[in-house]
DNA sequence: CGTGTTTATCGTCAAAGAGACGACTATGAT
DNA sequence: ATCATAGTCGTCTCTTTGACGATAAACACG
């Protein structure tokens, strides 16, 4: 494989440059937010982008963004099932692919979406540039034209990630990617209320995610974090599907 | 653009070859067929592959899958609305890019999910390799150790796309991609019978799609080409999203 | 200590939807 | 004329949902 590379012919096939971009959502706040790096260098300088880089000769898409999710933020992701202590989940998203999305050459840059529940750190890095978390409220909310624009085509592939993890989380157990190891019924309700943006009755929904097989095992304990009455510890479920799927109001 | 493809260093990011594969399925005699192709040239010269091809320096990856879509088949591919005599539905699968996908080179493959009707052609083409609509009962049922081969990782992204398309008939009025201009509840159901490979109550389908508001428009006429009573016929409604969902039985 | 506030949890009721299935209709085949 | 085939309309029951009352267990305040 190596010696075919050094034996490849520019004129046989278009050279493409790949990449891979990570939308990173995380709920802080009862709010959806976005992981953001600054872009230090031409094109867009000084542009909020999302994180990403490179895919390597030798790595498949799915190392690239785990290791540009691992740069970036300190998280293991995993796919499915492994348990890591600080984990995320991440799929791919889609791949974007315009000819003229990046001025300087063609760019081909596969997207992923990661779920994580919320960092300690405010300011996530260790890299040099900047980097923040933006509610996506701001950065999708306003018309386009009045809100602050992303490097690319990074609001398109943001709004598609936000999309998919909103949809995502009807039909499957991926909502408590956003939670802590250990959590309650009430915040695993409030990491979907921030997701879809709206309010849900608590009675309907502790009864419909207790009574879901597989989605929550209880862990034992208790936690009055939240004030009020002490709410029993649940941990994710070896389900991953939902069924019947937990439906979005208002449709 | 052009010209800053024409100053492209070589050394400054690993070069890659990006091609479209295309999962197109359609539905004949009751199963659901996914169309093939004979490879005549190394590697895996004489297997069966899907369809595909490098895209082009100047072309986006939809277009590149349209264009092979139509090379292919003759079909006219639309996302969404417009409506073409022979049309069919394209989306975006997934990209696929392990290292050692193709012996040759480093190869990124953004598949694509193509839905088409029933085609009057028995054996589509116009192209010099032979081609045929495979049942994907025969390609994906029997164990791995069985089945004839595909080419490249073909079977896995065949396997992704059927699955995709199988969940997506649930919550989509996408089973209409199947389906001619005009056509009954009963064919529509067969599709679904099809696909799901499972046998539907025709009394409760026919209750859930007429009265799934925007999935149907009925068009006047009648037909009695399936034999038996006189069916009324339908085209595909505005509709894109069934709320609630068509839930696949035996769950 | 009592009272209010907050959050969690259980229960009830009506409406909607799904699955099972009976009954009737309109065509072609024999 | 009778049968087979496919389509369409209804009915009944069970499950699930959405709305909401009621109770429970903590903390904050006077």
């Amino acid at each position: 494989m190596i010696d075919l590379m050094s034996r490849y012919d520019p004129s046989a096939f278009p050279p493409f440059a790949v990449t891979v971009d990570l939308v990173v959502l995380t709920v802080r706040e009862h709010e959806l937010c976005a992981l953001l790096v600054r872009r230090g260098e031409p094109p867009f300088q000084g542009y909020w982008a999302l994180p990403g880089g490179f895919v390597r000769p030798d790595e498949g898409l799915g190392e690239a963004a785990s290791r540009e999710l691992a740069e970036e933020t300190g998280l293991r992701a995993h796919t499915s099932g492994g348990q890591i202590a600080v984990g995320a989940h991440l799929e791919q998203l889609a791949t974007y692919g315009h000819p003229q999305r990046d001025p300087r050459m063609r760019v081909v840059s596969v997207a992923h979406l990661a779920l994580a529940p919320d960092l300690p750190t405010p300011k996530p890095g260790g890299d040099a540039r900047g980097a923040r978390w933006a509610p996506v409220r701001e950065l999708l909310g306003p018309a386009e034209a009045d809100r602050e624009p992303l490097a690319f085509d990074h609001a398109l592939i943001l709004a598609d990630g936000v999309e998919r993890a909103r949809s995502k989380i009807e039909y499957s157990a991926l909502a408590t990617a956003f939670c802590p190891e250990e959590f309650t019924v009430g915040e695993l309700r409030r990491v979907y209320e921030a997701v879809w943006g709206v309010a849900l009755d608590p009675r309907n929904f502790h009864r419909k995610v207790t009574g879901t097989p597989g989605f929550l095992v209880p862990s034992g304990g208790t936690t009055t974090r939240q004030g009020g009455r002490p709410a029993q510890l649940f941990a994710a479920g070896g389900a991953t599907v939902l069924n019947p799927p937990m439906l979005r109001p208002e449709s």
